[in-house]
RNA sequence: GCGCUCGUAGCUCAGCUGGAUAGAGUGUUUGGCUACGAACCAAAAGGUCAGGGGUUCGAAUCCCUUCGGGCGCACCA
């Protein structure tokens, strides 16, 4: 589709012979309704022309000769404003909803690019709770955006299945294995036992080291601690397999932490090699005072076992490798920012292609904090979310059952608006913010909610459907569609692939869950004003065709952000 | 103590690569279902953009500073 941005700086520099981009970076979008579409201050050529800025956009007014896509120019206290001619923007929309279907929105420019993006990625026999929701759903919130900009995209769940924290388990199953039953509620049991052992540690500084000293025996492949270890873990993936299902998401890769606890050696050495390291304590560690990171980067404990950071420097190695990648997104709480920063920073002195290092990207957000205070594992603090998806299923249930009592499959309906719910009301936000855990803010069904723009999306349907048809480019008569709300909705349906593409550039799911419900208000504004089955035939294609393409965009968006679309509800 | 980060309406948050009168939802008050679904729409009230200073034609937005919350700071991940 035709770029007005672009097409409107053309005009400017047609006229002026100034620099572009400091034109075009000066076009923006006008918030204020009635006064136009783009508009361009003339504020900051002020200077350079020395010339009062209403001078300067006066001057363009009258110099700039209006081509087809304008309706008309003003010049506002040195606001250049454009209107843009609405039926043009209407044919563009329409012509290319025509062609695209519901691939409306797809772009190519990612294509040739590979981006990895490593999220979720639990800890084998820990509990997934409801800490865990925010990697889980951003990061597949931007897989699926990347993809649909063209991106080659990967999805890596970077399990957590190795560490101090088995060595903490296999001494449990050690002292207690025969109490617990674990072939019934596995997890709770395993929960319980990691609870328990981590409360035995802080008032035992002996247990914990035998815990290391597990951890070291699993590492050289001590076959007693193997065996549990791979006890613990195949009942924990049946687990989080239970969860993915529900909220319906497949990785292309589960390799986990233990796959790179091989290469620590190699990495070691090159680090070695490059007089990288030094010894405190009896631990190896990364100076890192030249890149402004105050605090080192431990690359080997003092008992020589590995530690996450090497695992993770192996993990970049073999990615780089493996997947040829151009960005390597991981999405992990803010807790971690330090560590992120560090191992980015090592990674600098293995040898890679500077393509790798520069591609890597953390992206953190805030914490889930409960009213009580903060979640935490070992001290048993903490809501599943399997509790809480269920809860919202139950909820979406009870409410279709009051407000639509007739409908079929109402178990898979509930399922998609109450699942929705959670996973939207985690993507509502910018990341960074924290977030206290509300169960009523979470679950609720009204306003700038999932339910909402699913409930836009069946309203359209059902007036499609009882329409019963199939109206077609070439009939549309586009004097039809010259009111005001169907203005908004057009030129909301212009930007979708921008916000898409503002989305993956800021990592911010957000930005694109906002449109939705931007675009689903305007709807509802346009619906309660207008009648879409007009006695005139005219106004009534015109107007079917409109709500196709805002239920398509509804739907694919939502799909996007990891939120199915029912066709009732 | 040092580093990172956040502070906008009663509450939850947009707006932050500077631009026109700071916006939503929720809650409160009020009005609207015999048009295509009221999980909706309309209206009212609600603001010292944490405080102070600076840069600028212009600051919620950039810089400095104070205060307050969160996170991190060596063998957990």
């Amino acid at each position: 589709m035709i770029n007005y941005k672009k097409e409107i700086s053309n005009l400017i520099l047609n006229i002026l012979s100034i620099d572009e981009n400091e034109i075009y970076e000066n076009i923006s979008l006008i918030k204020e309704k009635d006064k136009g579409d783009y508009t361009f201050p003339c504020f900051t050529l002020s200077k350079k022309l020395k010339k009062s800025p209403k001078e300067i956009s006066d001057y363009l007014k009258e110099k700039i000769i209006i081509p087809n896509f304008i309706e008309k120019i003003e010049s506002v206290n040195g606001y250049l404003n454009f209107y843009l001619n609405k039926e043009e923007l209407t044919k563009a929309v329409f012509k290319e909803f025509d062609e695209k279907g519901y691939d409306y929105g797809k772009s190519k420019i990612g294509l040739g690019k590979t981006v990895l993006i490593e999220y979720s990625s639990p800890n084998i026999a820990k509990p997934f709770h409801i800490g865990h929701l925010r990697t889980t759903v951003i990061g597949h919130a931007l897989y699926n955006i990347y993809k649909f900009l063209g991106y080659n995209t990967i999805s890596i769940n970077h399990l957590g299945d190795y560490g101090t924290q088995f060595g903490k388990l296999i001494e449990a199953y050690k002292l207690w294995g025969n109490e617990y039953d674990l072939e019934n509620n596995s997890m709770d049991q395993m929960v319980q036992m990691y609870v328990r052992i981590n409360k035995l540690c802080s008032e035992d500084e002996q247990v914990l080291e035998r815990c290391r000293e597990n951890f070291r025996l699993l590492e050289s492949k001590d076959k007693y601690c193997v065996e549990i270890w791979n006890k613990f873990k195949t009942l924990s993936m049946e687990e989080f397999k239970k969860i993915y299902d529900i909220l319906n998401i497949n990785f292309d890769s589960y390799k986990g932490e233990a796959s790179y606890a091989s290469s620590m050696d190699e990495i070691i050495s090159k680090l070695e090699s490059k007089g990288k390291i030094t010894e405190s304590e009896g631990a190896k560690i990364v100076n890192l005072d030249n890149e402004g990171i105050s605090t080192p980067c431990i690359v080997q404990k003092a008992n020589g076992s590995s530690i996450y950071a090497t695992r993770d420097l192996a993990a970049i190695i073999y990615r780089a490798k493996t997947y040829d990648y151009d960005k390597s997104i991981y999405v992990t709480g803010c807790e971690q920012d330090l560590h992120f920063k560090q191992i980015f920073a090592v990674a600098k002195y293995l040898d890679l292609d500077e393509k790798y290092i520069n591609g890597l990207t953390h992206v953190s957000y805030g914490m889930y904090r409960l009213k009580e205070g903060k979640m935490s594992t070992r001290q048993g603090n903490f809501i599943k979310l399997e509790d809480i998806l269920n809860e919202s299923i139950l909820k979406a249930k009870e409410i279709i059952r009051e407000k639509n009592p007739d409908l079929e499959n109402i178990d898979d309906t509930a399922k998609k608006v109450g699942i929705g719910a959670v996973i939207f009301s985690d993507l509502y936000n910018s990341r960074i913010k924290d977030e206290v855990f509300d169960i009523d803010t979470m679950l609720s069904f009204q306003g700038e909610t999932s339910p909402y723009i699913q409930y836009m999306y069946v309203r359209i349907n059902s007036i499609i459907k009882k329409s019963s048809q199939n109206v077609l480019l070439k009939d549309i008569n586009y004097s039809k569609l010259s009111d005001e709300q169907t203005y908004s909705i057009v030129k909301l349906l212009y930007n979708f692939t921008d916000i898409v593409i503002d989305s993956s550039t800021k990592n911010e799911p957000y930005i694109l869950s906002r449109y939705l419900i931007d675009l689903a208000k305007n709807y509802s504004i346009f619906y309660n004003q207008n009648k879409v089955l007009s006695d005139d035939i005219d106004e009534r294609n015109a107007r079917l065709y409109l709500i196709n393409i805002v239920g398509n965009v509804l739907k694919s968006g939502c799909e996007l952000l990891g939120i199915q679309m029912p066709d009732k509800m």
